[in-house]
RNA sequence: GCCCCCAUCGUCUAGAGGCCUAGGACACCUCCCUUUCACGGAGGCGGCAGGGGUUCGAAUCCCCUUGGGGGUACCA
């Protein structure tokens, strides 16, 4: 869906011939109290399409300020993941915890200029305010009680000990507007952001408390030269708020991007609770980062036609813009997903898949000493039918080790002239193994027998590999022949 | 409750007032290939939420309704 040009036409970005003139700063901003979210990879993604397409930097900052809740293990799952991905960002990492002193700074700074105050309220005094807002069927908001305290009335509340939070003002007749490049004109009233914000926790009244979430950002996007902020939608609120603390600290403004949200499957925003929902868990299924990829820019982003539906990282950001990015939000499909995996999986080659199968089939406890050009035709020989790497565990299981027949198998085994044909294919092995050579063998077992040859290739097969399904019969029979594993097994099945 | 956003097949989407008898992809169904299962190939099913406008003409523009989502912290 295109975004509508506005009738006032402030923004160059909507102009996708334009050049930029300044360069792209971009960022992602995760916070460490979880593992590498799908949500926060495809905001990655966006964020380093824009940033590729337009030649700029992608930058990277650990949002670590919730000290309850960040883990370092969860920063690890980010960066790897990030990693994994091919999210590669420019400059060191940027550790939100670290940056406290230039926090504090516009904090101070913000409150001597008399744009923020500190306020002596306590937990329960706020409390019994929301109580009474909820009674009365009011939206909850702050009232600004403490925004005009009187020299006595501060130091009265000093004197008791109080400790404060520190507030910034937000008047309730601003009007706050701004171009939003998915969503065009945006516009929020002042009143509708609940009152004075909290920008510093509660601390002793002569100092300045931790800063909260919306402060940081803006203080860091200011030092980290952010020129474009592109998060998920449900930051609208708080881009209303940072707008105003843009302008308090005196500093220019970013432009904003509000990607639509990645939806469960009850059509809600996907969080940890739905699931697989990390990149961890995906990479752990067998899913390649390419597919990942692919989807995650498939979910809001529709690529130009010429593109088509599969494509890498560098070919969309070849082309990536915010003029093709959806407003509605999109529910996760792994019927896509799947399809996308697959399909990068059938195109790899026997070495790639080899490899990429080989720690799997170790971790399975199979064994795994065969000859690496055996292990790379057993993987190209599987290739076709994997839609997640995970797949390659099972299915290259009945040719690793000697499987137990499956119940199909046993009955295909007591069908009559079966094991007759059977002993014709054993007794009549050529000098050297051909697939023509294999071929030759099952018809003539089944004329010896009298049988029909579909019934040999299904009684080879029960021997062979202990189920009735799999890939095809011939090239799996040589692959077993190529460790010696045909006759000992054929010899087995007619015991 | 209040504020904001959104609305095309089951899902992801194309669509910028006539190119639309609404196109593609996934899923599903059928057939072909294959003496198995897949892969692959060819078809098929299926949608503009509803109601009003504007217009010669509306999926497209406007309004209302409905539905869905997001936000409403001393979390990020």
């Amino acid at each position: 869906m295109r975004v509508r040009i506005p009738s006032v036409p402030l923004v160059k970005w909507f102009n996708p011939s334009h050049d930029y003139q300044v360069s792209v700063r971009v960022r992602i901003a995760p916070s460490p109290t979880g593992k590498l979210h799908m949500g926060t990879a495809r905001t990655a993604v966006f964020n380093w399409l824009f940033a590729r397409r337009h030649g700029g930097q992608f930058l990277l900052r650990i949002e670590d300020t919730d000290r309850e809740r960040s883990q370092k293990v969860f920063t690890d799952s980010i960066l790897t993941g990030l990693r994994w991905l091919g999210l590669d960002w420019d400059e060191d990492v940027v550790v939100q915890s670290r940056r406290s002193r230039d926090h504090q700074k516009a904090i101070a700074a913000l409150l001597a200029s008399g744009q923020a105050y500190r306020c002596y309220a306590t937990e329960a005094e706020l409390n019994a305010m929301r109580e009474a807002q909820q009674a009365a069927q009011q939206a909850p908001r702050h009232d600004n009680r403490h925004r005009n305290l009187s020299p006595e009335q501060i130091a009265a509340f000093r004197k008791e000990g109080r400790h404060a939070v520190v507030r910034f003002r937000i008047d309730d007749t601003q009007d706050i507007v701004w171009q939003d490049m998915v969503r065009g004109p945006m516009r929020w009233q002042g009143a509708d952001l609940g009152g004075d914000m909290v920008i510093a926790r509660r601390a002793p009244a002569h100092q300045i408390g931790d800063p909260l979430y919306n402060l940081a950002v803006v203080v860091d996007d200011i030092a980290m030269g952010i020129t474009h902020v592109i998060r998920g939608e449900d930051h609208i609120a708080n881009t209303a708020k940072q707008l105003l603390l843009y302008n308090a600290l005196g500093a220019p403004q970013p432009s904003f991007a509000h990607t639509p949200l990645i939806l469960n499957r009850e059509g809600r925003k996907l969080s940890k609770r739905d699931g697989v929902t990390s990149i961890d868990d995906f990479r752990a299924l067998g899913y390649v980062a390419s597919a990942i990829n692919n989807y995650m820019c498939l979910l809001g982003w529709s690529p130009p036609t010429e593109l088509g539906e599969r494509f890498d990282l560098a070919e969309a950001a070849a082309v990536f813009g915010f003029d093709r990015v959806n407003k509605a939000g999109g529910r996760f499909d792994w019927d896509k997903l799947n399809w996308l995996n697959s399909q990068a999986l059938h195109a790899m080659d026997g070495a790639t898949l080899r490899d990429a199968l080989l720690p799997r089939w170790r971790q399975a406890g199979l064994n795994t000493d065969q000859p690496q050009p055996w292990q790379e035709q057993l993987a190209a020989l599987l290739g076709p039918s994997l839609v997640v790497l995970q797949d390659g565990v099972e299915q290259a299981r009945p040719f690793l080790s000697r499987p137990e027949l499956d119940d199909a198998s046993c009955a295909q085994l007591q069908i009559k002239g079966c094991r007759a044909a059977l002993r014709h294919v054993l007794q009549h092995r050529p000098e050297t193994f051909t697939l023509a050579a294999a071929k030759e063998q099952l018809t003539a077992a089944a004329r010896a027998a009298g049988v029909k040859k579909g019934l040999v290739m299904k009684g080879v097969r029960a021997a062979l590999l202990g189920c009735l399904h799999g890939p095809d019969l011939l090239l799996s029979w040589e692959l077993l022949h190529g460790v010696g594993e045909d006759g000992p097994r054929l010899q087995a099945a007619l015991r």
